[in-house]
RNA sequence: GGAGGGAUGACAGAGCGGCCGAAUGUACCGGUCUUGAAAACCGGCGUGGGCUUGCCCACCGUGGGUUCAAAUCCCACUCCCUCCGCCA
């Protein structure tokens, strides 16, 4: 949620942002009315109260004086007071609920640096990485049989069973098996373990009540891509960063155990509905897959090196696994709705020929904060919302695609990198013929 | 799923419908005393909101209700504990 105080002291600035993001100018001042017809009615209510406060205090003060008349008489003064507090309070409450639910849908305001533009087209590449450019090569070269899509290897090798996942699920659900779904439980650990040196790890629930959804922003504006379990009022999660997020909800923390570091390998849940049939073939965009998050609460002092920190984790994990990489600093019309700010992480995958996105890492500011209302207490007593930064590292079956097309032999065997070695029991060879 | 008990400030723990945002203790912060520390004593010590910055309003698990007035009475729900049933 953006800062109604901000709004009030600094409008021009707050609706020019916001405007970089496609936020109408009208719909800010519709929020600044509501907000100044909130207040007044507010103060109008809370006087009423106070009245009524006071007659009451006085009916008590009659009665303990035995002067009963006195105390029915300001019994039905207090009365009258009290019908005109109602009325004045549901207006209040109706107002304070249209502007609460027009904020919800508001985006964060994106940070200075965040490029103009409409969609990924306007996105910033940043830079390159591909194995052999520290020892001068230009650029990454494939060979014939790299050129080919990993739902075709997949099947091929018996590790991607496509048709067996749309029979239990339905299409985008895919099925691993065999060497395919040891790989993707090597990747888990591989990254896990290579996070525990500062992270806490966490088994969070992947289903999160309807209040869990909105604090990161996730509830209500993007309720169509969103999978609920109706019945029981909750939600499948479509990251980590839900329940993470709103683990320490409500809390106030102590600047001293800043910043906190926690991550999670969960399913995550989407239903593509703004993406039917595109990119869904294979593993380029499913239903449910299974990511690693890295998360942190931290002070805004510390939010610049919590962000480089969960983006060079992920960079270090495509570097060890030696897949082609870009990172991209998004626009504005790219920008989830919480993040001020985010680069994405591509893999390039050359049986497709496409970069694939494999990590998202963002800068939340205190927006997430302030939904969740998370802050922390600083060291000379006062209380701020805290930052929160997350990052993806990584999300597996395009990992796996990737790496299935990168390592593809003449053969058609696959032949992993050797840092999965230890996670694979020994056997970084994957082909027909079994072992 | 069934039966019972509980939920109050950082923690423990009081609280006859009115003077209760809430006793008391511990913890914490400041001070006195002390060479220093401890002890003792004194003072402070929740969060959010509004505006006329001095006041007002809200918050005792959550939501509703009764009342001039609710931490306190009534209803529903959630969570925790104990027991029974079922079960990975």
């Amino acid at each position: 949620m953006i800062d109604l105080v901000q709004l009030r002291r600094e409008p021009e600035f707050v609706k020019a942002s916001l405007a970089r993001r496609g936020v109408s100018t009208l719909t800010m001042d519709e929020i600044e009315a509501l907000d100044v017809e909130h207040r007044r009615l507010l103060q109008e209510t809370e006087s009423l109260r106070a009245e009524v406060n006071e007659l009451s205090r006085q009916v008590g003060e009659a009665h303990r004086n035995k002067d009963v008349a006195t105390a029915q008489e300001l019994t039905a003064k207090s009365r009258v007071v009290g019908d005109l507090e109602r009325q004045a309070s549901e207006a209040s409450e109706s107002t304070g609920n249209a502007l609460r639910e027009m904020l919800l849908m508001i985006p964060n305001l994106p940070a200075p640096d965040v490029p103009d533009g409409l969609d990924d087209s306007d996105n910033v590449e940043l830079r390159r990485w591909w194995v052999g450019m520290d020892e001068g090569l230009d650029a990454p070269t494939y060979a014939d049989c790299q050129r080919v899509p990993h739902w075709e290897t997949g099947a091929e090798l018996g590790i991607l069973d496509l048709e067996s996942g749309a029979k239990l699920a339905g299409s985008m659900f895919p099925l691993l098996r065999g060497a395919g779904a040891r790989l993707q439980r090597a990747l888990g650990f591989f990254a896990l373990d290579r996070h525990l040196d500062a992270y806490e790890e966490i088994q969070p629930p992947t289903l999160a009540l309807t209040e869990t959804m909105m604090s990161t922003g996730h509830l209500p504006k993007s309720v169509d891509d969103m999978y609920s379990i109706a019945r029981d009022g909750l939600w499948a999660i479509p990251t980590a960063e839900v329940p993470l997020t709103s683990m320490r909800r409500g809390e106030i923390l102590d600047e001293a155990e800043l910043p906190i570091r926690l991550t999670a390998q969960t399913s995550c849940f989407r239903r593509e509905a703004g993406a039917a049939g595109r990119d869904t073939r294979g593993l380029l965009r499913v239903h449910e897959f299974v990511k690693v998050e890295l998360f942190n609460y931290c002070t805004p002092a510390q939010a610049d090196a919590a962000f480089a920190d969960v983006l060079a984790r992920a960079e270090a994990l495509l570097q060890a696994l030696g897949l082609t990489y870009r990172v991209l600093l998004l626009c504005t019309g790219d920008l989830g709705t919480s993040s001020a700010r985010t680069f994405d992480l591509e893999v390039f995958s050359p049986g497709v020929d496409r970069w694939l996105e494999v990590s998202s890492v963002s800068w939340f500011g205190d927006f997430q904060a302030r939904r969740a209302n998370v802050r922390f207490r600083t060291a000379d007593g006062s209380i701020e919302l805290v930052h929160t930064v997350n990052g993806s590292a990584l999300a597996w079956p395009r990992i796996w695609a990737a790496l299935v097309e990168t390592y593809r032999q003449p053969d058609g065997s696959v032949i992993l990198p050797d840092v999965l070695a230890p996670y694979m029991g020994g056997e970084t060879t994957i082909s027909t013929r079994p072992v």
